[in-house]
DNA sequence: TCTCCTGCTTGCGCTAGCGCAAAGAGCAGC
DNA sequence: GCTGCTCTTTGCGCTAGCGCAAGCAGGAGA
């Protein structure tokens, strides 16, 4: 129950009161594949993971998923915010076996109501997300798909890497890497060749080992040539 | 002032109340293209508008700019939820004459302390925006140009315009369609072009008069032959 | 009325990236 | 070991949409 301290939901939040904080909570195990909640049905509860991972996907009305966004321990998800009998928002997948505590939405807004700083923490939390959201919509919307693919697979180093001999394991498949970077399997697979040519990343079975974070950084920006072969576009010169 | 018991954040909050707080805040008058707010400076102030119409755009490192959201009336806009210090995540401009109530942001987490219903309000607010930021994210990631740039038009029509004979005009640029879109003009242009043989829309200058409605949804759902030429494509069949 | 300015249209060429299909490569279970 | 399954790679063709440039047009101001 340490980890729940550090949380960034109960930052300020003295011990003894995360406790009873805690204690309301109903604890679910995920193993890999299983689903905490479905997007769409009646977002019954709220959820702050202590251990794992969890992958928070929608699925497009042609079918088509994408991935919103990881869940890592410590971080919220679930009916935060919603209006009383809304929906949730994703399909939250667990990525390996994780931990979750789980409070039905009454006794979590009840508790916001109690404890002033619990609320003040869910506005932040949620003020960052929405950051974070409104970013890759800028990215979407103006970078070309090569940084997109650098640009996640940064993320996912600091955020679901481990280490790996020299490198950073990020255990997610193409696929999924497509999922979260608005692109194909394919494109991310030829991506992920034409990097191992250069010696930034390994490409493995349902993963990627990443060796030059400085190298994918160049990409996400845009200076690599690799990204920006022809010329750059200039604004208006007076 | 009876336009702020009707904004979403003071929902709830009995008349007095409201003109309490509203008496502390700093009202500002912005005509056309003045900037309310600017992208990174340190967020100094929370802002209600009362009349009028604001962009929010960002520029991206390579000066591309995007409009995030457009402010209508009683709508929210600022440094809300952000860590203290922390700099606007946009630009606010005029899109028209108009009034905003400002306040700084220790009064407004003041009053928010005072009315805890304020703070749910701006939960629930929050909530929403990153909602729709994120459908925006799936639209980006899969929908096809043709489709955003439809539903881009049918957001406006809702959040933004004006009767105009038979239609409904909504003023903006082709660029700034482009920048709410992820395009550009040009594409918009000639997607008009095509919508208007259509009988859909009709082209103005920096406007655009949206007749059919039905139509644009349509194409907006992908269930348009313009958007949708060759096969859809399936899911694998057992 | 003429001029200028800014925004819009449209033709043209081009390429990034999609989508398919077929072949390879780990991994599990028998 | 062999078999089958799923994930991945890669060649190929194709087109949506970008970017430019040239010309058009609607307002504002002189």
């Amino acid at each position: 129950m340490a980890c729940l301290a550090q949380a960034p939901l109960f930052r300020g939040l003295s011990p003894r009161d995360c406790e009873d904080i805690a204690s309301r909570a109903k604890g679910r195990r995920l193993s890999r594949g299983q689903v905490l909640f479905r997007e769409g049905e009646c977002a019954a509860e709220v959820s702050v993971l202590s251990a794992g991972r969890l992958k928070l996907v929608q699925v497009s009305s042609d079918g088509q998923e994408i991935i919103q966004r990881l869940v890592g321990p410590g971080e919220l998800c679930g009916g935060v915010g919603l209006t009383p009998g809304g929906p949730y928002q994703h399909t939250a997948v667990a990525l390996e076996t994780s931990n979750a505590l789980c409070w039905d939405r009454e006794g979590f807004e009840a508790s916001l109501d109690r404890w002033p700083i619990l609320q003040r923490n869910a506005l932040r939390i949620l003020a960052e997300r929405l950051r974070a959201a409104e970013e890759r919509c800028r990215e979407l919307a103006t970078a070309k798909v090569p940084q997109r693919v650098a640009h996640v697979l940064l993320r996912l180093v600091g955020q679901a890497g481990r280490p790996e001999d020299g490198g950073v394991l990020v255990a997610l498949s193409r696929e999924e890497v497509a999922q979260m970077a608005g692109t194909t399997l394919f494109t991310v697979s030829r991506l992920f060749s034409q990097w191992e040519a250069l010696g930034l990343v390994r490409p493995r079975r349902e993963a990627v080992v990443v060796d030059d974070t400085r190298g994918l950084l160049e990409i996400a920006e845009g200076q690599s040539p690799l990204t920006a072969p022809g010329r750059p576009r200039f604004a208006a010169v007076s």
